[in-house]
DNA sequence: AGTCATGTAACTTCATTAGTAACTTGATAG
DNA sequence: CTATCAAGTTACTAATGAAGTTACATGACT
């Protein structure tokens, strides 16, 4: 399969809105993602609908935030780009009754439940703001070409 | 992407090869899993090649385990099947000199490995006896059909 | 009216596991 | 020695879901 990015390249536009003046349109973000405007809109809907961000047509058109980066977490993100599946890896159930099958999925299950639950305490610390401050940081001590991409 | 059920399909199947006399055939296994004899030989390969079971051809053939049940963890299992790719999300590198894709890749890197070790470790520190010792268990509590999957 | 941008629908592409058919290799039974 | 059984292998197809693409509709500004 192939890996569900779209967690990381919302994040990687939202930061770039919240350091952008006016809204960015679909194009732009697409050249800034290497990919096409279509994708964009598409995930970006999930966004719209949670609130994040608001969207306008027409000339001077585009795309912006729309809610505090401090009430934004990875989390937030992460649920409203459809909240998909973490994990590649998983059950198969092809007896239910078998009690061996049981055994296996109870520990599989149980490892998979913690890890998941921790990965989504974390991704639910960790604010867009927070993310921003960290890229501002990395800004001052290396060139910084937020501009061009 | 479809799930990824070989390591949950190998546990099954040696634990049944644990509590089964003689060896089993690709037949015999496929039954079990809902599957087929090639999908069955073409991931017990691993296994083989790791020294975790053993095969043979012809009248009164097929597969039976080779180690020590209390030396072989789930990770090993885990491992022995390709070790393939544990989530289903990840980055994006559009632009990897872009200090915003930068700094959202660290934090969701810095999250998703923490996840995997969590998971890598508890995968390590089950073995297919403890398993096998929690599936007797179950037996003893609830009618047991370990014979007919 | 013309242009620009979002919004949608309907595809195709891509990657990867799983499923399948056909065949080869080797071991045992009779 | 031959038939049978089972693993081993090759080459293909199916299924899944994100991503990519094409085409067109909708709405807003100049």
């Amino acid at each position: 399969m192939r890996y569900d990015s779209r967690l990381s390249r919302m994040l990687h536009v939202l930061l770039h809105m919240a350091r952008h003046d006016g809204p960015m349109t679909s194009g732009a973000i697409a050249r800034m993602l290497g990919t096409n405007p279509v994708v964009v809109r598409r995930t970006m809907a999930g966004l719209k609908a949670a609130g994040y961000v608001h969207s306008e047509k027409g000339h001077g058109g585009g795309w912006a935030i729309a809610a505090e980066l401090e009430k934004i977490s990875l989390l937030d993100i992460h649920r409203a780009v459809g909240g998909p599946r973490l994990f590649a890896i998983g059950n198969e159930h092809a007896h239910p009754e078998c009690a061996v099958e049981q055994a296996v999925n109870n520990a599989l299950a149980d490892a998979l439940a913690a890890a998941e639950t921790l990965l989504l305490t974390r991704l639910s610390t960790i604010s867009l703001a927070e993310l921003a401050r960290s890229f501002d940081a990395s800004c001052l001590s290396q060139p910084c070409n937020i501009q061009q991409y």
